[in-house]
DNA sequence: AATAGTACCATGCAATACAAAGTACCTGTT
DNA sequence: AACAGGTACTTTGTATTGCATGGTACTATT
């Protein structure tokens, strides 16, 4: 039994959540939602978000746009569809639930 | 893009916390602890929660006792031993941390 | 041209929730 | 005693996802 892998498990589901979110907030590229997450102490590599964004964009819930950068190679810009706001209202209330639900348990 | 599967997907990880944290409080037998986190809204079925319960037994979380039964099979009641305390000790902080976090980029 | 930095992509593995089917025990009815 | 129904536990196989790892490509600096 290892924590790390529990904490590993425990992020499971949640990253398509907060991407699309943070998405819902404002545009921004691969790269940039790494360090957003890690500034809020959600670890993220890039072999876990890349196959993700595909996975959202070819699901229709994101789209995207190349732009050229000034320091180093083109960024791909990754927008939110309606579809996309569409599923993360309900993903809100997922969320809400299930912490009310494990708080509930949890708490005894 | 499925809804459910993205609930089942944020399931993950948490239902070994919250049924150490329901073991802690009382032990319990398997398809007790399935009705007790059904009425919490948390939906778990039986192919989920045995292996599991091996598993977190396995792992030293866990113990357990046969006890006979006036109105079918024998059950076998789960206990939480101290390695387990200590563990769900830390899956507390992780839970707690985690919410933090996805609350805080969730809502911007 | 060589290096370092940035950004994107692909492959393979490990872990877990679940569906589905099966085994076993007990009680009550015929 | 045989059967049906309910309860409880177990096993097998599948799908999904996070991650490690390695690779490609573009830009700027030296």
């Amino acid at each position: 039994m290892n924590l790390e892998n529990t904490k590993a498990q425990m992020r499971k589901g949640i990253l398509e959540f907060c991407i699309l979110a943070l998405l819902s907030q404002k545009e921004a590229y691969a790269s940039e939602l790494i360090q957003t997450l890690k500034d809020a102490r959600l670890l993220v590599v890039e072999g876990t978000i890349y196959p993700l964004l595909t996975r959202l964009k070819n699901d229709g819930l994101l789209s995207y746009r190349w732009e050229e950068s000034t320091s180093g190679p083109p960024r791909k810009y990754y927008l939110i569809t309606q579809l996309g706001k569409d599923f993360l209202s309900e993903l809100t209330t997922t969320w809400e639930q299930l912490t009310d639900s494990v708080n509930k348990v949890t708490k005894g």
